[in-house]
DNA sequence: TGCATCGGATACGTGAGTGTATCCAAAAAC
DNA sequence: GTTTTTGGATACACTCACGTATCCGATGCA
């Protein structure tokens, strides 16, 4: 990597380049406010550079998405593999969505959004979006099953409404984020997956003491 | 109302219409990618409308956020008042997010989400998010501080922040139906507010249980 | 060394959006 | 009934962004 230093940079870096520069943009000013030559010259091209690599700013737009979905994928997986034994699952979550997302620009609460309402408003780009956030619920999923295993719980039909749950209000924090700049997303999840913990325990404490109890006000209304 | 048809509409009618106008065309395309010109045309009107009545399109988004605000205060207190007693605190906040502000503009979704991004990146917008936002919470806190009462639960230290989840979780949910049109975003907030419910239940058992049991994992941790 | 190729820069033409300045018609005032 | 006033429409000048078409220089191959 350090030999070959007067090259041309091959198409792929290029693109690479010119994609990384949008994340900074588009973080920015939005991705519908930002125009292409601000794309290039954030990655120290001309607009050429990108009409060369991209067909308009959507493809290059939908060829972010493809990455992001594409990294978040080998986030997650390298994550759950240094985490093998969560038997602490809050921390396991905690850092799962937290610490190393964060610092890419993949998971960057803004971009997110961003997309967000590019994909609701781009057939074409909702499916990618769709699947980077099932992917997510489902590695939120992955690990609450071992924890709720180590903690000896039976009921398990909700757990993939928890799932969902824990993401929902890691996007939510984000927002909150956004709007009061004093919020701090991360610590707000922290003590959000705190509560949830104390729950799980206390609702396992529950189901061992009342295991032939008459239904919970919560179970009756589920039926509705 | 029916006797003055032939009056030229006042200047607050005209705003009115302008707000509400700017409200549809921000949710189907977004906010920066709306002109002036569409706003004025979804109106009925032309553009020299919006200039007479605002200074620019920064103006009047604005103004639509101090609205928006202020309707807010309206719905959450009569909400508040048409459930004095809400013995059930999980319907009670049901109904307060769910039913009545998303048939409005406001608490749209989409709307919502337009508005965080615009505010980001707004200094004089910020503020007026952030107090709907606080606001929000607030509603929530107080029917949450009920049913904790008539559960006679004792902690209540992680009963703002079981707001902000709420809260949050509501958001969060609204962004991921963008993404996937197939999640209901009424059901899973159902759903979760029915999980907090009986976690809420749990707890106070234990809490019954253990008055002076070792401390739990969750409350060893917040002290980091 | 010469040549074909390829990647990116530059130079248009075009369309759309902005804000101001001016104009017009309908109310309101007298 | 005439005159102000007022609210909104229209016209204009300007900027900016887009996408295409063309050009240029370096690179890799013969």
């Amino acid at each position: 990597m350090a030999i070959e230093r007067q090259r041309r940079p091959t198409r792929e870096e290029t693109k690479a380049r010119l994609l990384d520069a949008a994340i900074e943009v588009f973080i920015a000013q939005g991705i519908s406010a930002t125009s292409v030559d601000e794309i290039a010259a954030a990655a120290g091209f001309s607009r050429g550079a990108v009409y060369s690599n991209f067909a308009d700013k959507d493809e290059l737009v939908l060829a972010l998405l493809q990455r992001l979905s594409e990294d978040s994928v080998a986030e997650i997986e390298s994550l759950l593999l240094n985490h093998p034994d969560p038997g602490d699952y809050v921390r396991a979550t905690q850092q799962l969505i937290a610490d190393p997302k964060r610092k890419l620009g993949n998971h960057h609460p803004v971009l997110t959004t961003e997309l967000v309402l590019y994909a609701m408003r781009n057939e074409a780009a909702r499916p990618l979006l769709k699947e980077r956030l099932d992917r997510q619920q489902a590695a939120v999923w992955r690990v609450i099953e071992q924890g709720a295993t180590s903690l000896g719980l039976h009921a398990a039909d909700n757990r993939k409404a928890l799932a969902a749950m824990i993401v929902a209000m890691d996007d939510g924090f984000g927002l909150h984020a956004m709007i009061d700049p004093n919020r701090d997303p991360i610590e707000a999840f922290s003590v959000a997956l705190d509560f949830l913990a104390e729950a799980g325990e206390a609702i396992a404490v529950a189901e061992r003491l009342g295991e032939k109890r008459q239904p919970t006000r919560a179970s009756r209304k589920r039926k509705l």
